[in-house]
DNA sequence: CGGCAACATTCGGATGTCCTAAATCCGGAT
DNA sequence: ATCCGGATTTAGGACATCCGAATGTTGCCG
């Protein structure tokens, strides 16, 4: 069974978690200098911690090649993710914070909340299924719901799509996004896209715009309703 | 100055903190062990981490007979009731906890929130003066309001009195003490007292009770408006 | 196929926090 | 004045988490 005794969910363990957690989503391989890039940390610490959560049954290791959760591990993991996610969502609705400013918060919060208080924001907040960012939040139970949708980037002209989800965390960028109306919920229009990676000029509820295509990659967007 | 490099200021510091506050405050010598018993530490835990924080210049330690906070101590503490109190109110005013609930979420959630987080919980609660308990909440910039007044077990008979705070921690004599109807803004009358530390009886909103001596001297009183 | 650069791990060490066991101190009782 | 028990401190060690330096591994590329 689960072997090794219980040892705290401490608020690293938490982060290593969540941050495996990320990158697998993303399709990328959780690789140990893509944890530490990720986590602001060193080779090593990510190595020795690695071993460590495996010896815990929350992660499976192959030496020099990289990680993937258990079932234990992403229980944990969306445990976390949720918190994350309804933390931002109530500090957003009831605390005046914007969806730039909440993640930094969120990120300390998400380790001290208990399950009680989570369940409680949860139900102020009417069980929202996404968070300001448009990320999907977790059930109590553990069950996520899938994003779909096509980068920004690839929408093709002259079709309305609307914007799911900004995959963005970056303060400074967040702002300007929600200066441009590039916000989950918003029906935007591209109205061109210049060659080499040039910018995307698109209409949006806030007037017409040019992003480059960096940006516009992270904005995850799916055929408007009606 | 200062001395020492910055360091940081963590949960435990802002524990050991709080208790030497707390046990000052109330008049009781900060000795090792009432610092150890207080955080359920063994007496070396706390006879190391005095050292420390003393070579940090937040405590005054003279050994062998305990310790009392410096100035700058003193503020960390302080900014650390704060917190405490204002996320107690925070949460039993908008989140539906009751007061013998709050306080182990309130522990966790002192060292975890910014002070943005915590001024506007204060702005949407109206800058309250007091917590759910009747503890005085002291301002951002680190007054505190005294708590005048007599313990429930020293009010003469027949004297209206209002229940001002209540020096408890303990979840199962809180819900007591509220279904006694023994709650800050109460007003209560002591009807009779019984010698040898026997029961006091009391009338009180929620009708006519008795008491032990031990819970009464937790009940701080003072004389009822008009 | 062999060498090399990138990536991962191991090694040794620092720091913070906690513990038990052993020494030391201190104030009150004899 | 001396002794003793309780409080305190010191000694020695565990554990979690992090780091830089040294060492291994892998896979690509010439
Ligand atoms: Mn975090
Ligand atoms: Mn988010
Ligand atoms: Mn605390
Ligand atoms: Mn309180």
């Amino acid at each position: 069974m689960g072997a090794t005794v219980a040892s705290a969910v401490t608020r690293s363990v938490e982060d290593y978690l969540k941050a495996i957690y990320r990158l697998s989503t993303a399709g990328q391989p959780a690789t140990t200098s893509a944890i530490a890039a990720l986590l602001e940390l060193s080779a090593p610490s990510v190595s020795g911690m690695v071993k460590r959560l495996s010896e815990q049954g929350l992660l499976e290791h192959v030496p020099y090649r990289g990680v993937a959760l258990t079932a234990a591990g992403r229980r944990l993991a969306l445990r976390t993710v949720r918190r994350h996610r309804l933390v931002e969502s109530y500090l957003v609705a009831y605390l005046g914070y914007s969806w730039d400013t909440v993640h930094d918060e969120a990120e300390r919060l998400e380790h001290a909340i208990s399950d009680e208080l989570a369940e409680r924001m949860a139900t102020a907040l009417g069980n929202p299924g996404v968070d300001p960012h448009g990320d999907p939040i977790p059930t109590a139970d553990g069950d996520i719901a899938e994003v779909t949708g096509m980068p920004l980037s690839d929408v093709p002209e002259g079709v309305a799509v609307e914007v799911r989800r900004v995959n963005e965390h970056d303060a400074e960028r967040l702002r300007y996004l929600a200066s441009l109306g590039l916000v989950p919920g918003a029906v935007v229009t591209v109205t061109g896209r210049l060659p080499f990676d040039g910018p995307i000029t698109l209409s949006t509820p806030a007037g017409t715009h040019a992003v480059g295509p960096g940006l516009a990659a992270d904005i995850v967007c799916s055929r408007a309703a009606e």
